[in-house]
DNA sequence: GTCTATACGAAGATAGAC
DNA sequence: GTCTATCTTCGTATAGAC
């Protein structure tokens, strides 16, 4: 907060943010490899001499920012509207994941997924341990705030993220949302077995 | 069938062999990218002629191999003991993916997905989606085999597949076991409330 | 069957001009 | 800030010798 932002500085981020929007979406399309600079530049059309100008640290930051800008969306979607219920939640949570397949036409999955898979540097992988971590934190926090206890909620979060990760990449194998929704099934019905099912969403009465 | 084998033959197999296999271990621990032509070379020792003379459609056809001796493998692991229960099939099923995240200090998964997610052409992508259509079949039919009922069958083998690639993932993210042995609950869980649990492995008494 | 040599292209990164 | 070289490394694939 020392500088004052300037009419160019806006102009400037805005490159920037079209650059890691464009990673991240090569990313979650084919991996590191695909999500190559000059690929980049050429989906978004920024100009050459912005990357090592936006990120010093060339690549490895650059997929960095994208695992991130990736990483805050999801939370905008998640939170964007309340949700009043752990049933509501996981719905939404698959929503999410299937309109991330459909949109894609099946050509696109997790960009934090690809950077565990094929992640180019150890420092890259790390990087993507620590927005899972931080995705699960976000998501036993909301189930408890709905009244799961924490018990389920702790066990809940990690089932969501991985049965929707496994989820994704059948999905894009099979080039269908079949998975998504057996998944989507799956997670629910356990959610109605600890019973925390949709008549149950407010309280213990 | 129309040529003898002789013992150059024995051993050129020998060689091709090590080169899948070792092209298998780099694409499940950093997708095809770290699975380059040279790195399989310098892992298995193998001639730098023996390239293109044992796979004329270069990396492609390397990849290929390499996920089918993957899919291969799973195969024998899970039908060299046999099963006598769903409950049976669905721990080893977990049992081997946690040893594959073990065995390699974490910093390995399933070569399928990262074909899926990182495949370089869409020849490869499309292959990976076959071989999982098979282990799901695979999957469905033992668990048909060992009494599940059709419909549960087929909702529970690609539980069992999306389950465990999720878990797979977010393991090796955080370096450990933790996410195999949560999902692991969750599918027991689920084979109990279908009624399909330990206790009545068998029959329907 | 295995070798070397080589052609070709793609990518990451840096230097210095404008 | 953005540009144009340019360097270097790496990977795929082919040709032709042994």
């Amino acid at each position: 907060m020392t500088e004052k932002t300037t009419a160019r500085d806006r102009n400037s981020a805005a490159v920037r943010d079209a650059m890691i929007a464009g990673a991240e979406q090569l990313l979650a399309g084919g991996g590191p490899a695909a999500a190559a600079i000059p690929r980049v530049l050429a989906l978004t059309g920024a100009p050459r001499g912005s990357i090592y100008h936006y990120f010093p640290d060339g690549k490895d930051e650059l997929m960095g920012c994208a695992i991130e800008f990736s990483d805050r969306r999801m939370r905008e979607l998640l939170t964007e509207k309340s949700v009043t219920s752990p049933f509501e939640l996981v719905s939404r949570w698959f929503d999410i994941w299937a309109a991330v397949l459909v949109r894609s036409d099946f050509d696109a999955g997790c960009a934090i997924t690809a950077v565990v898979v094929a992640g180019e540097s150890p420092k890259s992988r790390q990087h993507a341990a620590e927005v899972f971590s931080g995705q699960e934190q976000l998501l036993a926090e909301t189930l408890r705030s709905l009244g799961v206890p924490r018990a389920d909620a702790e066990r809940l979060a990690p089932i969501m993220i991985a049965s929707a990760e496994g989820a994704v990449i059948l999905g894009r194998a099979e080039r269908g949302t079949r998975p998504i929704e057996i998944m989507r099934a799956s997670v629910l019905a356990q959610l109605t077995t600890l019973g925390l099912g949709p008549s149950v969403a407010g309280s213990g009465v």
